[in-house]
DNA sequence: GCAAACATGATTTTT
DNA sequence: TCATGTTTGC
């Protein structure tokens, strides 16, 4: 049976452990997400289940899409038939099919986080509360810890006992009023109202309860307590529940996923099969045992037997630099080592880190060498104001009730329209019941709360503006749509006339493009996907891996993936762990220490630790000690490294740097601190990347072509042949080279 | 209503 | 340090 080929003993009874609840404890490179694609096809070619009665659920669109990608070519055609998708998108499938006796509109529009925010300050504002005294941030993240729990505004205030707890319990209801009069859910909405909408509907969650044969769940460590709710009803009539996880690899309860879901499952379902998976094919031994070692600490923990056949490889390196620049430098200048002797390439590099904020060093030493990288996370695509002002024409197109998305465009392009014309309207509105947009109707109609002949003249034109595109949106393509939008309301003159306005203008052309997509759909029919897309589907960052660019990326967001070499910088207590989790203690310990722990198993091959003297940050230079992590991992899986590979050396020149650093009066303090900012600024230019069959011009030897490189120190030797001159071995950072 | 000065606070961010 | 939000003055 060719599905089971290949497949370990533990693997194999996972797959084929088909009937009643299964818990699969999976370790980090176990071959997870091939037990959880071979377990499907299991069950349609061998079991014979009818696809559709399979729903296999996901947190990321990138797993998702991974999952039916490796499904499809398991099983062709077929594999479009299983319910496979992310929590929200399956949620919002059902709300918007079956939400109606929740009084759901099938329009509804999603709001994310900055919607909510703003939601939550209007909210703050109509119950007359200061925002400085409650923080919108704050409140909004108690109402989604609420949803996370499944708790209605009333059954928050059955709970609630302090007076914080009656102000969040208060905007939340208000706030949930809101979202209706909008036609609009937040994100937690998504899961909840699917709750809702179970324990309230029998007759509905009958029919799915009766469709989902099987079900699957993937990253179950994740899975808050209404992910939980949601699970357990719809596998309450067959039982077949299938959940994969890692509680070492839990690092998002600070998004209220609740670890003990792990344990729930085992005590619902007495008859739980549970199995572990717990051979790595990821790792060196060296590697795994430094993991072992660091994750062990942790109190709150099931055991496991964590191996690998894998050779004990390289040991771990632990790197001290002086300050975060050095650092990068490291990093940088190992990598250009590595890359020229152990086969390693750039793209098979990746630099870890705990807080965005430390990507600035590290990108500045790649772009003074010319390495390729790429910046993962950072500023989302959807998140830019230009892009979400796009978004919020459209959405307002599509559902005139949205109030936030309407709030937002009212102001912009200016049209003389400000913060008091808006809350008077606001105002009004709520007065007498109306949506915003009714509201603008009305003082189109010359109703309204008695605006100067000015204001009144800007919001007509306002109202019979939007009036227009809506009717266009019912004839035209998305694309002309978002032309039309652009140029009625004036955006695209008023983005364009800004400072980086090309580049914003570039952005909202990438949209148009996303657009495309949907202009096939008949006119009318592409809004609503459309939106759903870029709400649900916020990553456009395309996976494409590419040999010469290196991946900077936070512990977070390294989850799931793999690399040959990987180098965690800022191992450092305040950072990893961080300075937060320090003072919170206990359990957000516990969690930083996994988050060491994922960060570490990312790498196949390669580990470098590293740790600097000095940091700086926000702004300030100050002392930093290595992370109590590090002393975890035993010397024998250990080697030091300094700067230039000799321990003695980076010492030296540390303590050398401290003392200029510490005695120095003044001016040799200005002085020190200009040569090494000249230093840090004034790179080597000459040192490029090579490689093998690379065309390169030397000013004396002319034109001739790299045949090889070797590492030579901090420095590489090239070897090329010139036309002419002969095959000649040079010092990469001396020669005079260029690429050609 | 709008631009410029000023204050503030800053992990992580699957959807 | 730097991005974001708020106050201030025109």
């Amino acid at each position: 049976m060719d599905i089971l080929a290949g497949l370990n003993p533990a693997q194999k009874e996972a797959v084929q452990q088909v009937e009643g609840p299964l818990l699969i404890l999976a370790g980090p490179g176990s071959g997870k997400t091939r037990v959880i694609t071979q377990r499907i096809a299991y069950l349609i070619k061998t079991t014979g289940v009818n696809p559709r009665r399979i729903m296999a659920v996901t947190f990321t669109n990138k797993a998702a899409r991974e999952m039916k990608e490796r499904l499809q070519k398991l099983l062709g055609q077929v594999a479009e038939n299983i319910s496979a998708g992310t929590f929200h998108a399956i949620c919002a499938r059902i709300l918007r099919q079956d939400g109606k006796p929740l009084g759901i509109d099938p329009n509804f529009v999603i709001y994310d986080e900055d919607d909510q925010q703003s939601l939550v300050k209007q909210c703050l504002q109509d119950l007359d509360l200061d925002p400085r005294q409650y923080n919108p941030q704050k409140i909004r993240n108690a109402i989604s810890f609420a949803k996370s729990q499944h708790l209605t505004p009333s059954g928050l205030g059955g709970q609630s006992s302090s007076h914080w707890d009656d102000i969040i319990c208060r905007v939340y209801e208000r706030y949930q009023e809101q979202l209706g009069q909008s036609k609009a859910v937040d994100f937690d909405d998504l899961l909840m109202k699917a709750v809702q909408l179970f324990e309230k509907h029998q007759d509905v969650l009958e029919r799915y309860q009766s469709r989902y044969l099987h079900l699957m769940v993937d990253e179950f460590q994740d899975t808050n307590i209404t992910q939980y709710k949601l699970i357990r009803l719809l596998g309450g009539r067959h039982r077949n529940v299938c959940v994969v996880g890692d509680p070492d690899q839990s690092i998002y309860s600070w998004r209220f996923a609740d670890i003990r879901n792990i344990l729930s499952f085992e005590k619902d379902y007495a008859d739980a099969k549970v199995l572990m998976l717990e051979q790595n094919y990821r790792s060196t031994k060296n590697i795994l045992e430094a993991a072992s070692c660091v994750i062990s600490i942790n109190k709150k923990r099931k055991h496991n037997n964590l191996w690998t056949a894998n050779t004990e490889g390289a040991p771990v390196f632990m790197i001290k630099t002086y300050n975060e620049q050095e650092e990068a430098q490291f990093v940088v200048s190992e990598i250009l080592k590595l890359t020229g002797s152990d086969g390693i390439k750039p793209g098979g590099c990746a630099v870890m880190y705990r807080t965005n904020a430390q990507s600035r060093a590290v990108e500045e030493a790649f772009m003074r060498y010319g390495l390729k990288y790429k910046l993962i996370g950072g500023m989302k695509f959807y998140q830019r104001r230009e892009i979400k002002d796009v978004i919020a024409y459209l959405r307002v197109l599509h559902n005139p009730f949205d109030n936030i998305s309407l709030s937002r465009i009212i102001k912009i392009p200016g049209r003389g329209i400000g913060a008091k014309t808006l809350s008077d309207l606001t105002n009004w509105g709520r007065d007498n019941h109306l949506s915003l947009f009714a509201a603008l109707q009305a003082v189109s109609g010359g109703g309204g709360p008695g605006f100067g002949a000015r204001i009144s003249a800007a919001l007509s034109g306002l109202y019979r503006m939007l009036n227009d595109l809506i009717v266009e949106s019912q004839q035209l393509s998305i694309v002309k749509l978002i032309d039309a939008l652009l140029d009625k309301s004036g955006y695209r003159d008023c983005i364009r006339g800004e400072d980086d306005g090309e580049e914003r203008w570039e952005n909202i052309q990438e949209l148009r493009t996303v657009a495309v997509d949907y202009d096939e759909l008949p006119p009318g029919e592409g809004l609503s996907p459309f939106l759903e897309q870029i709400s649900l589907v916020a990553d456009t960052d395309e996976i494409e891996s590419r040999e010469d660019t290196t991946t900077l990326i936070t512990l977070h967001q390294a989850k799931g993936l793999e690399f040959p070499v990987v180098f965690m910088v800022g191992m450092e207590e305040g950072l990893l762990p961080h300075r937060r989790s320090m003072e919170a203690g206990g359990d957000e310990l516990e969690e930083e220490r996994r988050l060491c722990y994922v960060g570490v198993t990312r790498a196949e091959q390669q580990v470098y630790l590293m740790h600097t003297a000095r940091r700086s940050i926000f702004g300030a230079s100050s002392e930093s000690t290595p992370s109590r992590f590090l002393d975890d991992i035993p010397e024998h899986l250990v080697e030091r490294k300094g700067l230039s590979g000799a321990d003695e050396h980076s010492i030296g020149r540390t303590e050398q740097r401290e003392k200029r650093w510490s005695d120095d009066d003044e001016g040799n303090n200005i002085a020190d601190l200009l040569a090494r900012k000249a230093q840090a600024l004034q790179p080597p230019k000459e040192l490029i990347v090579l490689n093998p069959g690379d065309r390169v011009r030397h000013t004396k030897f002319g034109d001739g072509q790299v045949i090889g490189i070797k590492p030579s120190g901090n420095d590489k030797e090239v070897i090329i042949a010139f036309e002419g001159s002969g095959v000649k071995k040079l010092l990469l950072s001396m020669a005079p080279l260029e690429k050609i």
